[in-house]
DNA sequence: CGACGCATTGACAGGGCTCAATTTAAGTGG
DNA sequence: CCACTTAAATTGAGCCCTGTCAATGCGTCG
C-alpha cells in the first residue's frame, strides 16, 4: 500500500486517464489500494459481490466465464493499463467473470463508493470509462460474428493476432506471446477445443509461420497470419 | 419535431432517466430530435461515421453486424426505452452495427456534441449510459459463452426466450413475438442456420411446446424451453 | 390468379469434437 | 545431476451434429 507508484509511467499507459490533468491523477490514485499478486491466483470470482474495480499496473489476467456445463471461455485478456471489473459501479452487482492471474501482477482497485465519488468529481473518469466499455463492446461484438461465421482455423489465426497485438514482444526470430499459455487456454479463447488448435499450430509449425514449445508462443510470420484471416 | 412528447412515459420506460429529476427530462429530451421510420428503414448503417445517439420510444429495430464472408448477426434487438449507437460519444466513431427497423418505430436522437454536453452537465447521465453498456456486455459476453460452448438447439431455445422477455406479448395461447421475425432472422440471432431452426421449430411444433407461422413465433409452453436449455 | 418470399423436408458430406493412447517437456526432490 | 512425477502436447480413429444444396410446398399480397 505505501509502495511508490510511477504516477507519470501510470498515466501515460492508461487511457482511463485522458483529459485528465497529471496533478489529479496523484489523488485517484491515492483513493485506491495496491495489491500483488502471483500466477494463478485469483483477483475474484464470478458471482462474488463486485465491491472493487481495478486497473492493471503490472502484469496479466486473464478473464474468463464459466458454463454450467462446464466448459470455460476466456472473455479477454488484461494487460498493463487496463480497467477490468468494471460491473461494480452497478448497484448490487455481482462480478461476471473470473479473473484469474497469468503472470506476477499488479493492480490498484477502487472501492465502489469511491469510484462514483471519482465520476461525480471527475466526470471526464466516466465518461472515459464509458469510452473503455465501448470499445469492449465493439471487441464482443466482433468475436461474436467470428465464433458464429469462421471456421476453427480462421478463429485460431485470429486469436493469435489479437493476442499479439495485446501482448506481443518482438523477438529476433517473431513476435513472442509474453506470458504463459497453454493450448487448452486458446482452445477456450476461440471456442475451439484444445485438440484442433494442436492440429492447427502443428501445421502452421510445419509451414514455418510459428514456433512454439510447452507454455510459449512464437508468432514467426505473422503476415500468413492475416492472409489466412481475410481470405473469404 | 414539433410532435408532443409524452415526458412521464418515456421517463418511465426508460433507465436512461434513473435518478434524474422529471424536470430536466424535459429538457434533455427537448435537446433531442425526433424520426418515425416505417419496417424495413435503416436508421444507419455500419461503417457511418457516428453522429448521433438515439432512445427507442416506439417499435422495434434489430441491430445487425456483417461479416466479410457475408454472412450477417443479428446482435440485439431494441425495444422501447433502450438506448442505441452508445458509441456515438466515442471521438470519431463509426457505427459499428446496422440498425433496421422491424416494425413502425419512433427514436429520438441526439447529436455527439449535445450529448457530450448532456453528460457534463447532467454526471447522471454518463453513468446511467454507463450501466446500460455494461449490461449490454454482460449479455454479449454470455452470449458468447453459449454460442461457444451450447449445441444449436439449446442456443435455439435461448434466443426465443430472450426475445420473448424482451418483446413477449401475452396471448390466450401463449406468449407471442410482437414483431414479425423471419426463420432466417432467428438464425442469424443465435448463429445457426435457417434450416436447422427450421428443423427445430417443427420438431418443437409437434411436442406442442410453440405455434408458428409466416413471421409470427408463439411459445405455448416456455417452461419446456426453460428446461432443454438447463439440462446439463 | 399468379408470383414471390418464406418455410419445409430430405439427402449428403465434412468439419471438428470426443475419446484414448503416447510422447514430450518441465519441474522436484533426493 | 538424475530419476521421478506430473502437466502439456501430439496424433489417430470414429462419429455425430449441423451446414449445404436442391426440390417442393404454402401463404400472402399485389
Amino acid at each position: 500500500m505505501k509502495t511508490a507508484l510511477n504516477i507519470e509511467k501510470i498515466f501515460n499507459q492508461s487511457n482511463f486517464f485522458n483529459g485528465i490533468s497529471v496533478s489529479y491523477v496523484a489523488d485517484i490514485l491515492k483513493a485506491g489500494t495496491i495489491r500483488i499478486l502471483k500466477t494463478n491466483d485469483i483477483l475474484f470470482h464470478q458471482g462474488d459481490p463486485a465491491t472493487r474495480i481495478y486497473l492493471v499496473l503490472e502484469g496479466q489476467l486473464k478473464l474468463t466465464k464459466l458454463h454450467e456445463a462446464g466448459k470455460e471461455a476466456i472473455i479477454r485478456y488484461i494487460c498493463p493499463g487496463e480497467l477490468m471489473a468494471t460491473v461494480t459501479v452497478l448497484k448490487k452487482g455481482e462480478y461476471l467473470v473470473t479473473a484469474e492471474v497469468v503472470s506476477k501482477t499488479k493492480v490498484i482497485g477502487w472501492g465502489r463508493q469511491t469510484i462514483l465519488d471519482l465520476m461525480n468529481r471527475y466526470p471526464q473518469i466516466a465518461i472515459n470509462m464509458l469510452c473503455i466499455v465501448l470499445e469492449r463492446i465493439d471487441d464482443m461484438q466482433r468475436r461474436y460474428l467470428e465464433l458464429s461465421a469462421e471456421h476453427a482455423e480462421q478463429r485460431i489465426a485470429r486469436s493469435l493476432l489479437r493476442i499479439m497485438q495485446h501482448a506481443g514482444q518482438k523477438l529476433q526470430d517473431g513476435i513472442h506471446v509474453n506470458f504463459p499459455i497453454t493450448l487448452k487456454e486458446l482452445a477456450e479463447y476461440n471456442g475451439t477445443t484444445l485438440y484442433t488448435v494442436s492440429r492447427t499450430l502443428s501445421a502452421w509449425r510445419k509451414k514455418g509461420w510459428i514456433k512454439s514449445r510447452r507454455n510459449h508462443i512464437t508468432i514467426t510470420d505473422p503476415h500468413q497470419l492475416v492472409l489466412l484471416v481475410e481470405s473469404e
